[in-house]
DNA sequence: ATCAACTGTGCAAACGTTTTAACATTTGGA
DNA sequence: TCCAAATGTTAAAACGTTTGCACAGTTGAT
């Protein structure tokens, strides 16, 4: 059917062993034959099984991604989206395939890769996101499998891993308000289980505590990253009786769900209340008023975490290059923070 | 190294023959081998090697994706996003694995959809994208392999391919604006080298011929998917002497831009201009006002591509299925083209 | 009792590569 | 001139499956 090794060479009146050397350009092959081969191989339109050659040699030039099920939510198209664009361009530079696996829970997310990794169909795995506890991250740490995490795991401190340096990101944000003589800061959470929303959290708090403010439970909420989180956070705020002048919000999504919020009571932003996100999603300049944000550079999330797990596993070895990379994070400042709060 | 068929063959002292009917449930097993083998797999902790499975039964329960470049551009972030949740999903479903390829210009994507096609990596691929004369097309389709389409080709027009009535959702927008009583509407197009530009702006003219109204050429725009071209198309029409009271537009983020202008300006949506556009991404129900715009189904274009396809790689022969699915549309109409022109 | 059909299993070839070891030829230093 | 090293090529085994064919044993209708 299709044109094998073997075709190829009958045809070029060698062994199959020289035509795969040619393939592999292996130094002994001399000039000629190899130009000769070459010239067949074009002629009868050779393309070599990456089956066959993956059953041999052991690899798959192949990684996948873990698309986890909560990729369904607003907030993640075009977070997961552009990090899967910085994957495949970095993967398909250094001669990679990647593919996409899914779960519609942990256990299947677990069987999935384990399919892949022991079927050997991939060499490596992104995951992408960090919950705490992931039985997934066991899984692949447990079995020595090659992995990175975009983002932080607290049961394994030395896992590879890509990542923002969230707790330093959130206490920009928060300090960015406090400069602006906030002294009532509130902060809406992602869900707890997230160690993303751990980080950043205690970058805000620490953030206060430097600052001498006071620091309050009911300013404090956790939601989704989803606008209706906002929505309720806004609800909640506004009716407490010292409301916080300023919030900091886990994620764009979240902020435009308070920025309707506050449209519809005819509040004001940011004279009534200050917004500051993480994300810098697109349309987080289009947004009226335009959102504060801190881009934490989602493709270069992506890019690197490609560049780290095929690094590993090409040296399955060597240990000397860094364990967690760190990307790094920017305050964009847009008019929903741009309010200045007198004191009194 | 791995645990491979003959070394649960050899633990449960039958032949690697009788392991690997156990494995596809062949009819001719005892229930009685077949409960042995498969414990002694357990215990074993057996995964079958996908890549020697595909070498020899020639097949590879796995799809590819191309990945436009223009998939860099702000609109396609959700767009593609939903659509591979929808693939992945459904093919997940179907016991296929997907990978995604992508290429910085379309020499590059021909080489990369050859190398997987041809190195018999995939057994078919999903094209996001309708250009038309696309060589991608032209590739795959004279090499007989399978693929189905996001989209219309013009080159082709039996091939399999998921795709919206176009003409009608464009038509059934422009209706809606005439039966508010609007007499001069707009229409702010894509690229012209895409098949949904032209389709979308042939419901418009058919919309407007159908009930008599004047067609202008000036009331017609080409752009991006970007929220610039709306931007720019907001300034064109609104310094018209006689300018349109009503706009279709390709994209919401298009309409994004016009709306942003339209507020700079102190213009008001949707009393002096409204808008009706297309894809309804989630976030246009959170614009200032939310926008009215055709859910094409995103989810279910992507969901149905992988159907079709897997249905065509599986029964090779069997031509009887429909070549063209068409997902329904809905107008979602909302704020920004709620206002009715009085006759004068 | 006979034989056809069925049931359950094993043997061995095949899929398209890579790679080790071996071989033949050439080169060049002493 | 001789031998060691370098160069260029090949034969054959291996990777882990699937599957057509063969075979033995069982069943059941005549």
């Amino acid at each position: 059917m299709a044109v094998t090794i073997k075709d190829v060479a009958k045809k070029a009146g060698v062994s199959p062993s020289t035509v795969s050397r040619v393939l592999s350009n292996h130094p002994r092959i001399s000039a000629e034959t190899s130009r000769k081969v070459k010239d067949i191989m074009d002629q009868l339109g050779y393309h070599p099984n990456i089956m066959a050659k993956s059953l041999v040699s052991k690899t798959t030039n192949s990684i996948c991604i873990m698309l986890p099920k909560s990729a369904e939510e607003l907030f993640s198209n075009f977070f997961f989206m552009e990090l899967i664009r910085g994957i495949v361009t970095q993967a398909s530079r250094l001669g990679y395939d990647v593919l996409i696996s899914s779960g519609a829970n942990e256990k299947e997310e677990i069987e999935g890769v384990s399919r892949l990794i022991n079927g050997r169909r991939v060499d490596g795995v992104i995951l992408l996101y960090s919950r705490k506890d992931d039985p997934v991250i066991d899984f692949l740490h447990e079995n020595g499998h090659h992995f990175v995490l975009i983002g932080r795991s607290e049961q394994y401190p030395d896992i590879l891993s890509v990542d923002n340096d969230n707790v330093q990101a959130s206490y920009d944000a928060t300090k960015h308000l406090i400069s602006l003589g906030h002294e009532r800061i509130g902060f809406v959470s992602g869900p707890p289980d997230l160690v993303v929303s751990k980080d950043r959290l205690k970058g805000y708090l620490d953030a206060l505590h430097d600052s001498g403010l006071e620091m309050r439970p009911e300013w404090i909420v956790e939601g989704e990253f989803l606008q209706d989180s906002g929505y309720r956070a806004m609800s909640f705020f506004m009716n407490l009786p010292n409301r916080p002048t300023g919030i900091v919000l886990i994620d764009d999504v979240v902020s435009f769900g308070v920025l309707r919020g506050l449209h519809e009571l005819k509040y004001k932003v940011p004279e009534d209340l200050c917004l500051v996100s993480f994300n810098n999603i697109p349309l987080s300049e289009l947004s009226t008023p335009p959102l504060s944000s801190i881009d934490i550079g989602i493709y270069n999330l992506g890019y690197t975490a490609s560049q780290v797990l095929i690094q590993s596993i090409q040296n399955n070895n060597d240990k000397s290059y860094q364990k967690r990379q760190i990307i790094p994070h920017r305050l964009m400042v847009r008019e929903s923070s741009m309010y200045s709060i007198s004191k009194k």
